[in-house]
RNA sequence: GCGCCCGUAGCUCAGCUGGAUAGAGCAGUGGCCUUCUAAGCCAUUGGUCGCAGGUUCGAAUCCUGCCGGGCGCGCCA
């Protein structure tokens, strides 16, 4: 409906070209959006406003010119000039009805395109270490990022989902160190304790499951605790199992799968990073200092040059990194997606430098990053503070255990991931109208109550005699519904185009509103039968749509409530 | 000190990349259940869009400078 209000204008325009009522060389660019007040009818353009200077013209005047030269449409009613020269279009009711057409035909495929043709696209996402239970910014970024996919997808792309384990480096060798200690009976108070040891309950948890000889199944690998509390390199092994398998549980309680795990261990495994450190060499950016490797970083923008092997012989973190993106490249993604904390935002400058530097024609935006800034959570008014080394920290499974996988996934998700986020358990488990998602919900089950008591009712009603009696549908209330209805598929394009899910949350919040709204001025199962089907027809195309924003953001959209 | 993010109602946040009188939920106040689910609805209170300049027909939105908060700034990941 916009494309055909757009290529109205553009047709109007056209002919005061070759009127020459206005330049012909000028560029024209204009919106068509949807109105806020339904006193400015449907649609409002600003083309009048932007064509002022150069039809050299006040914009009412440009307007009228513009509504002069305006082709006639079955689907527009009347156009009005308003205010400092907007042109609102008021549609037909017949074209505003038929978007219920629209919804029903398409069903669970409404809302989606296919912009991106099939585009390859890998969105990787959550890549949280193994050295411990997931916590909420993970939680962020699983939501978000499970998001992502679902939008991406929704826009025809091929999406692939990966989750990159950092199971190699410092971090791991501490993890041992900390479940070794444990073993052995002793704690962050005694001397002994290695620095940096990770100090949470769960550290205990695993040595005990170690000396117990407990086996886990994690992934494609089985792991017996070998009891031995001075065989480092087999608690190192049990150890990482046991974490991955607590992270894959919790994941998979909060609704979010992955299409891929990728190893950073092998990528030292297949020479990936060597071949990653010669190439940087050959391509002429790395030079040695103070006996360490540095690639000259700043050659693309970053604020000073990054080791890349240390005076000890190791690589920096950044180095597997770089490895592990080129191989997504070659993998054939020429788009990928990485969602992560705004912690690592350092990261972003080093890692498209590295590959930069690398000369094999890699763009200089490429990868993409959605970052998420920080979560707070409180409890009982209180903030409860997270941190994987002091030990105490709200994890993802206490969360989905506690408020519930749909509320915890809608929270995370239906704020923009720019901002802080405060995560009120309190309020996420209110199970009552303070809290969003069962209100969302609801609506939903609302549609679907509306029908079972149609059928207890004896009313007999078919989509497609429904269809094509839709004129009772004139209240005001109705074509609000409807409006928002076909608003429904921008919002997706929007959403995926700016890899933005909360959009998603909050129009699902609006067309929720709508319908509560709709559903207690109006009854539906009225006497009159073309009344009563057109507004089951309304009711069904509601529930199509809120059904299929909830499955945007992994949300279930239960009948019942 | 430098980089990134944020600052909008008492609280939590939207604001579709420059549009019309700045919105929603919660909290507050006052109403609505012999009628399809009251997990709902209606009405009402509440704003110097952090501050100051600039850009133009027009700024919460863009540019600059301050102020305040968060996160980074390792031969840690």
């Amino acid at each position: 409906m916009k494309q055909l209000i757009t290529d109205l204008l553009n047709q109007a325009i056209d002919s005061l070209k070759s009127s020459e009522m206005i330049p012909a060389d000028t560029t024209v660019r204009f919106n068509v959006d949807h109105t806020k007040d339904k006193a400015h009818g449907d649609f409002a353009s600003n083309v009048a406003m932007t064509l002022a200077k150069p039809a050299k013209s006040n914009p009412r005047a440009v307007a009228q010119m513009i509504i002069d030269h305006l082709p006639e449409s079955t689907s527009v009613d009347k156009v009005e000039i308003a205010g400092p020269g907007f042109l609102n279009f008021f549609l037909s009711a017949d074209s505003a009805q038929s978007i219920i057409k629209e919804v029903l035909s398409a069903g669970d495929c409404f809302g989606l395109n296919n912009d991106a043709n099939g585009e390859k696209v890998q969105v990787e996402f959550v890549s949280a270490n193994p050295t411990g239970p997931l916590h909420v910014g993970h939680g962020r970024g699983a939501a978000i990022g499970d998001c992502l996919c679902r939008l991406l997808k929704a826009s025809g792309h091929e999406v692939t989902a990966e989750f990159y384990y950092n199971d190699a480096g410092q971090q791991i060798t501490n993890l041992a160190l900390s479940v070794q200690a444990r073993a052995k009976g002793l704690g962050p108070e005694d001397d002994s304790w290695p620095a940096d040891g990770y100090q949470g309950q769960y550290i205990i948890d695993v040595a005990e499951a170690y000396l117990n000889g407990e086996a886990v199944d994690a992934a494609d690998k089985h792991v017996t605790g070998a009891k031995d509390p001075d065989n480092l390199d087999a608690i190192q092994e049990f150890a990482v199992a046991y974490l991955r398998r607590e992270q894959d549980h919790d994941l998979k309680a909060f609704g979010v799968n992955f299409d891929n795990y990728y190893l950073e261990s092998s990528l030292y495994e297949t020479g990936k990073v060597e071949e990653t450190v010669e190439t940087l060499i050959n391509s002429g950016y790395t030079y040695e200092d103070g006996g360490a490797l540095w690639l000259r970083t700043t050659d693309f923008g970053d604020d000073k040059d990054r080791v890349m092997r240390k005076k000890e012989g190791g690589y920096t973190y950044f180095v597997p990194d770089v490895a592990y993106h080129l191989d997504k490249w070659q993998r054939g993604f020429k788009r990928v997606v990485n969602e992560q904390g705004a912690d690592h935002h350092s990261t972003i400058t080093r890692v498209r430098a590295g590959l930069q530097a690398l000369d094999k024609g890699i763009p200089k935006g490429w990868p993409e990053y959605v970052l998420h800034q920080m979560v707070t959570v409180m409890r009982g008014g209180e903030e409860v503070k997270l941190s994987k080394r002091a030990g105490s920290y709200v994890t993802v499974s206490d969360l989905v255990e506690e408020v519930g996988r749909d509320a915890t996934r809608y929270f995370l998700a239906a704020r923009s991931a720019t901002s802080q986020l405060t995560f009120d358990i309190d309020l996420a488990k209110a199970q009552s109208n303070d809290n969003p998602v069962y209100y969302i919900q609801y609506a939903h089950a609302r549609c679907c109550a509306v029908f079972r008591k149609a059928q207890e009712q004896g009313y007999e009603w078919n989509q497609d005699a429904a269809l094509s009696k839709l004129d009772p549908l004139t209240e005001v209330a109705e074509n609000e519904l409807m409006k928002r209805l076909s608003q429904y598929p921008e919002v997706v394009r929007n959403a995926a185009k700016r890899l933005e899910p909360h959009m998603i949350a909050n129009y699902l919040r609006e067309l929720a509103a709508e319908y509560h709204t709709y559903y207690n001025a109006h009854k539906t199962l009225v006497e009159d039968a073309d009344v009563r089907n057109a507004r089951l027809a309304l009711s069904s195309a509601v529930r199509q749509v809120v059904k299929n924003g909830l499955d945007l953001l992994g949300v279930s959209a239960p009948e019942q409530m």
